[in-house]
DNA sequence: ATTATATTTCGTCATTTATCGAAATGATGG
DNA sequence: CCATCATTTCGATAAATGACGAAATATAAT
């Protein structure tokens, strides 16, 4: 792939607001799908498409935990584009009302309150 | 708007091939749009319209000048993010060759041969 | 004034994208 | 093993995007 559409497909990641969400609430601890789920309000499938895009672009990684898959930001990427626009973004929207929201209920986040299981 | 969409906004804005290409053939120089079309080899009017995305995320300007439509790329833009990532980007593809040979065209882009007049 | 040139806007089309729900997959726990 | 839970994949749909050519607009040249 040539380098000018792999920086496209960078941006691309970044280029809708669900996505730029997910980022913003793994900023402040790692989160299961379900939990993501919950924060963002939408469908476990679109949330896993989203998670998908973000991993293809090498902004974030899963890692499997019993029965939980856990998505982390990849700060520590070897991609040099991907790390440098994430350094830098890491420090936008952060009076934004939605994404303050989110982070809050990311912080309290508990799966086992989320998940059916005690 | 809100400004997660303004940055969703942003990173659309530079999530297109022939819009990358547009910015980085604008480093070298200012270009009317008939020397863009040209350098691109896109009809005129997908090229207008790449012109009015960047031009709406602040990426560039445009200035009259007799018959023609100069475009700029804004280095002084007040909208912090749009500068960040500029500044950033302005170091990305220094080395693709597609970019590269975009850039020698435009070095070399004379208007008065392009637009059928001496 | 009329014609020619440069650019933008409009209408159309094909492709991509975001979303959902349902089905499939994978892992856990009884 | 079987049932449950978490996640991914698949199929469908509506909306957004990128492309083109034609029409409209604006300016320049004759």
């Amino acid at each position: 792939m040539n380098e000018i559409v792999e920086v496209t497909q960078i941006f691309k990641a970044l280029s809708d607001k669900n996505r730029l969400r997910i980022l913003k609430i793994l900023e402040i601890k790692p989160l299961c799908v379900c939990e993501i789920t919950d924060i963002l309000g939408l469908a476990t499938s679109t949330v896993s498409k989203h998670l998908s895009i973000l991993k293809a672009a090498h902004f974030i990684f899963e890692q499997k935990e019993c029965k939980w898959v856990n998505y982390y930001l990849n700060q520590s990427t070897q991609m040099p584009y991907v790390r440098e626009i994430a350094e830098l973004t890491r420090n936008w929207l952060k009076n934004n009302e939605i994404v303050l929201e989110d982070q809050r209920k990311a912080a309290l986040s508990d799966r086992m309150k989320i998940c059916h299981k005690q």
